[in-house]
Order: structure tokens, then C-alpha cells, then sequence
DNA sequence: TATGAATGAGGCTTCATTCAT
DNA sequence: AATGAATGAAGCCTCATTCAT
């Protein structure tokens, strides 16, 4: 009885490890297209044909299309909150900088991807069908608001960073980010060559992790 | 003979003049849509109806849909390089950051329109039907690009900004006002009033036209 | 001018019937097509096909392929609702089976196309994309109702009608030319002659027009 | 042995009884859910659902979903053409209409059902798939018609009834009811309340019970 | 010259049926 | 034997573009 019993857990387990695995090979496929044909050639065909199934079962794991869209956009999100939560713990007086510097590194890490999701997001955001995903995915960015609110105030009453609204200052290096993505994509960098593109970011990186800081201008 | 001939003169340039004037009704009306609605809901024919014409009509002025959206995308950057054009003028040891300001001031202006066009460009630019256009859009940003090389130079020269290649300059500020945009426009912001998104704004355009300063550094 | 804006008049009357005949066009093929292989094989693929014309076109005169439908269902009643109304106008004292006569022959006219209809409004009654077109459907039912129920009183107050609320007798007779529809093509008649069938609907309208009359039992 | 094999015919026996047991169970299921879904919204898969099985399962009992449907429809006629058997056994000189009652009794006893197999057969008349239970389906009805074609016989050999075809009188009653399970779902009717639904329906079962009586006529 | 009706390629989605486990 | 994940044919609808008037 033990081992039948175990025997059919397993099987279950298997099922449903398999039924993952296709999920994401889904998911996969559709942002293997994405980056290469960008957003507007991807068909829900040609998704179940990267990921070798057929049309309908992209169905039995999504909605829609826009749910694929959606949970791509979603996955990207909570990677960079981990790592954001990742730098917000090793921020402190000695090293102000760890969070910026990790958020950079989390999204010009693979700027390709990262400028893929914001166009994603933008053409989402007005969908209802993927409403209760949009919220899900504030939610998340709520939720680092909170702790970078935190940590920010901490750094401002220890007089590293200026004291304005603490939103300011990562919503600075939020928009930074974003821009350094859009410019790495820019057509009319293409002269620039590969390392020269590098150091640029590195660059821009550099502004955003002490842009702010009390530091540059005191001591 | 004379006077008819004058008179037929004046005729093809009333004609003429009519024909740009529906030019640019088409675009302003798919500008209108394009922000009322999103790219995505603007139909050839909505235009048309927007511009008080036929759909036929539209095919006189634009041989693709593309190419309205196109046209859009160029005549906001041919603005854009004139308010440059006019900041450089003003850049000067006493007045440093001019450029800065300008670019600035010319993107954060209207947000909503920036945006727009950003991702119109991200769309068309894969588009071939367009190819030639965005070469052209490509040849105004190279031209800003060599103004601008020249005038940080010059204040590179002056010790007044920071010794690095020069397009790090301003690429950053790019990518700044890039960002910028993208931020007012983000769900997750949508609890601040709109003052403070002003306030924001205009910290953010702060850091573009200090950044790279040595004065920051040197003191 | 006269003559021009005479001409430009005559174009657009033109251009409107031909484009009214062209739905008619539509709406024909639908029919035969529904009555030539059911409901469920046609789409609207097959319609424009046998229309003459591009599948998009249809949708320049209906909004869904249940509109067109729709359209087949109130054309119908709408014809239905004419004859009765002759029919009301035509009884009389001396006459008093006129309306329903005149029912029964509209229905029994044609019992491929009325039972088509029946099965199409079946179809259509829980579809909202047609809800308008219902409501003006039952409104024109409601319309015959009360001329129907005008009549009746009369009948009755004459005696010639058995004293029961009004409707009873209409609706009764309404069932029965339902009933005669659905019967003309149930299989288990197929050993029927053409001949005898005729002569059974001819039975059962006779029924119906004289069904709920005191004459017949007391002249 | 005997023990032994009398188990194992049991067992056998058991299977067959649950195997059944579950057919029914599938039939009742697909009946639910026309009844409140209707046709059109009910799949293969809430069928499998609603009876508790996979929907694999449904696949070893019937092999199309047009043959759950079938056999919903014989069913519904069998039990049809008990009742009327019934009341063709109790159809006497004192006693002419007991056929007729019986009929209208067992179809408007519940016109929901009763209108559903309507509709069920009228999809299914043009499915070869069930050519077969189409033809076991006029079998029984062709059954009907000659205990009929024989009750008629003998009550116009008395004077009971008109002297007609036979079948032209229990044709007509069959009209009538099918007409009225149509009258008792008819939008238009929804001004009506239940209780004079009810009494309608009872007076065009009098109809039908009476229709096409001597009696009426000769009083 | 301006028009807008006509076109049809192409996308998304559903669901009856199959078949490996 | 029962299951339900996988399949893909088939249908509806949109909209950029064409072209006869």
C-alpha cells in the first residue's frame, strides 16, 4: 500500500513538474521570439512552434496572449526585486551605494530584455483582460517603494544623501536605468563600438549610484 | 497673358498650400488619437475621420500608415534639435548648462508626447517601408551629435566638466530625460499629486544639467 | 448647377442602392445557404462566397454574422406582421377566421423558411451582441399582439368567440402553425406524400381557423 | 470451482451494472447542462465535469458528443411513446380522448425538456454520425403511428371522430403540442404570469384532446 | 482629385477528439 | 480501465491598402 501509494504521490509530482516545465519552455519560446522579431511579429503560433506544441496547448496554461505577455513581464519584476532586496540589506553608511548599484546592475545587466518589458508593460497596461496581473505587478513595486523609503530616510538622517522627499532620489535612479536602457538601443549609437557602449553605462551607472549624495559635495 | 499666367501661378500655389494644410491635419489628427488612445486603437480610418477627409485621401499624402507615424516622430525630433540648436548657442562658461536646460526643458515639456514618440520610433524601427526616414531622423541626431561634441569640448577645455569622452556627456542627460518620461507615465507613481510629480521632474531635470560638473567635485 | 447638383444627388441615391442592394445580396445568400445546408455549416466565409463578394465586406453592413441573422429573423417577422395585420383589418362578423387565415397561410407559405427562422431566433435569444434587434423583434410581436387582442374582444363581444382571455385564441392558433411547421419536416412524415401533406396542413389550418369558435357549436 | 465462477460473474456482472450506472450518468450531466446552458455552450469537457469523470471517459461510452445528445433524444421518445401507449390502451367509446391526453400530458409536462429535444434532433437530423439512432428514432415513432393509424380506425368506425386519414388527427394533436412547448418559451409571452401560462397550456391540451371530434360538430 | 466600399491576409481562440500513461 | 494533456482544424473578425467612380 506504502509504495503504491508513494508510486502515484510521485507520479502526480512528476505530472505537475512536467506541466511546468512546459509552461515555462512557453514563456521561454515567447521571449526568445520577442527579442528577436520584437513584439508585433510574435504570433501565438509561431509561440507553440519555438516551443515545439501545438496552438492550443498554449491555452491550457494561458488565456491569452497577453497573459504570456504579462507573465514575462511579471517574472522580470520580482527578479528585480529580489536583487533590489539583495542590495537595500547590504546598504549602509560604509557602502550607500549597494542598492542603486545593484538595481542598475539587475536591469543593464541584459538591456535588451529590460527595454523589451517596458514595451511590453506599455502595451499591457491598457488591457483589462490582464487587469488583476498589472495589479499584481504594482503590488510588488509597492512594496520596494516601501523598503527603499526606508532605507533612503535612513541615509538621509545619517546626512549621505540630500535631504529631499526620499522618493526622489531612487526615482531618480529609476529613470536613469530606463534611459540607459533606451540609449543603449539607440540607432544612433550603432558608431559607437561594443566597449565604448560598455564604459557609457558604466558611466551613466556611476551618476546614478552617487547622484545625490551629500558625500560628493562634503568631506 | 500676364496677368493669367500670375493668376494661374497664384492658383497651384493656393493648391499647393491647401495640400500642406490637409498634410497637416492628417498628422495632427493621428496625433490626437495617438494620444487619446494608444497606439495600438489608431486606424487608418479613425484618422480620416479625425481629419474630416476620406481614408482615400490619406493615401495621397502617406503611402503607408507607418509613414504618418513616422512623420510624427520626425517633426517632434526636428523640434527638438532646434531648441538644442538654440541651447548650445547660449552655452557658455557663464552659463554652462544651457544645452542641459534646453533639452530638457524641450522633452519634460510634454510628456505624454515624448513618450508617444518613443515608442512610435521603437515600433517603425524595424519597419523597412520607412527605412528612409529613419535614416533621416538618424542624420538630425548626428548633427546635434557633432554640435554638441563641439561645445563640450570647449567646456571640457574650460575645466568645467569632467574629462571624458565627450558624447558621455550629453548621452547621459539623454538617457536622463529618457527615463524621465518614462517615470511620470509609470502606474506605480500614481499616488503622488501632481505637484510633487512637477517637484520630481524638475530635481530629476536638475541632476541632468549638474551631472558630469566638475564644480560638483572640485568645489 | 442645377443639373450638377442634380447629378451629384442622383450619384449618392445610386451609391445607396446599390450599396442596399448588395446587403440584400448578403442577407440572400445567408438564407439560402441556411436553408440549403443548416445553421451550423454556414459561415460567413460561405456567405460572401456565394454573395459574390469579400469575406470583409460583410462586416461593412453587419457588425457580426448573428446581426445577419438577426436580420433574416425580423425581415420575416416583419412580413408576418403585415399579412396578419391585413388579415385583422379583413375580419369581421361575416369573416371572423380572416386573421387567422391569414396567419396560417403566411406561415405555412414557406414552413422551410418559417422553421428556419424559429430555430434561428432559438439560437440568437441569448446572444446580447443582438439584444437591441430582440427587443425591437418582441416589440413588433407586442404590436401584433394588441390588434390581435382588439379583434378578439370584438369577436367575443358578438359571441362568435368562446368568452376566455383573448390571447388564448391567438396563441393558440400561434401553436398550432408552429406545431404544422415543425411537423412538415419531421422524418417520420417522409412517407407522406407531397399531395397528402399539403392536404394535412391544409387540415390543421383549418383547426386553427376555426378552433375556439362557438359557431361551430352553436351557430 | 462453482463458487468461483459463480464470483467472477458477478464481478462481471457488477461491471456491467457500474459501467451503465455511469452512462446514465453522463446522460444526465449533458442533460443538466443543455437544460440550463443550452446547446451551444455545453462541451465535452463541463459534460465530464458535471458527471465526475474524465473527459476521456465519455470517449469509452459514446463515441461523439452528438451521440450523448442522440441519445438524450431517444430517451426522451421512448419514454414518449410509453406514456402514449398507455394511453392507447385506455382510448374507448367512453373514453375517446385518453390517447391524446396522455400525449400533451407527457410532452407539456416539462416544455423545457420537451423543446430541448426539438432542438436536439433538429441539429442532429443532418449528422450522418447517427444515421443509425436517426433511424431507430422514426422507428419508434413509425411504431406510434400504427397503434395509432389503429385507434383512430376503430373511433371513426363509430362515429367519434371525423372522418379523415387517420393519421391527420394525431398529426395535428403532435402539431399542437410541439407548438405549444414553442408558445410556453416565447419571449413575448414573458408579460404573462405563471399561473396563466399554465391555464393557457391547459386549454390547448382541451384543444387538442377534442380537436377533430364528431362531437363538436354533430353536438 | 477625393472618396469610401471592397478586399482578404492573418491573428486569436475554441473545442471535439486522440492517445500515452 | 480511466485520465486529461495535447492537438490542430476551423471559425470569426480587423484593418491596411486598393481602385473604380
Amino acid at each position: 500500500m506504502l509504495t503504491a501509494n508513494s508510486t502515484s504521490t510521485e507520479k502526480i509530482r512528476e505530472k505537475k513538474r512536467r506541466f511546468l516545465a512546459r509552461e515555462q519552455r512557453i514563456v521561454d519560446a515567447a521571449l526568445e521570439l520577442l527579442l528577436e522579431q520584437g513584439i508585433d511579429r510574435v504570433t501565438v503560433s509561431s509561440i507553440a512552434n519555438r516551443a515545439g506544441i501545438g496552438k492550443g496547448t498554449i491555452y491550457k496554461h494561458f488565456l491569452t496572449k497577453n497573459e504570456i505577455f504579462m507573465r514575462i513581464v511579471l517574472d522580470y519584476e520580482r527578479t528585480l526585486a529580489e536583487n533590489l532586496a539583495k542590495g537595500i540589506k547590504e546598504a549602509s553608511r560604509s557602502n550607500p551605494g549597494a542598492a542603486a548599484k545593484a538595481y542598475f546592475q539587475s536591469r543593464l545587466n541584459n538591456p535588451a530584455l529590460d527595454r523589451l518589458v517596458q514595451h511590453l508593460e506599455a502595451r499591457l497596461e491598457a488591457e483589462q483582460e490582464v487587469e488583476v496581473q498589472l495589479k499584481e505587478l504594482h503590488e510588488i513595486r509597492r512594496s520596494n517603494v516601501n523598503s527603499l523609503n526606508a532605507m533612503v530616510a535612513e541615509l538621509m538622517k545619517d546626512g549621505i544623501l540630500e535631504d529631499v522627499p526620499p522618493h526622489y532620489h531612487y526615482l531618480s535612479c529609476w529613470a536613469l536605468a530606463q534611459g540607459a536602457v533606451d540609449l543603449y538601443f539607440n540607432k544612433t549609437l550603432d558608431g559607437l563600438g561594443a566597449d565604448d557602449k560598455a564604459s557609457l553605462l558604466e558611466y551613466i551607472a556611476g551618476i546614478g549610484v552617487t547622484m545625490g549624495n551629500r558625500g560628493q559635495l562634503g568631506n
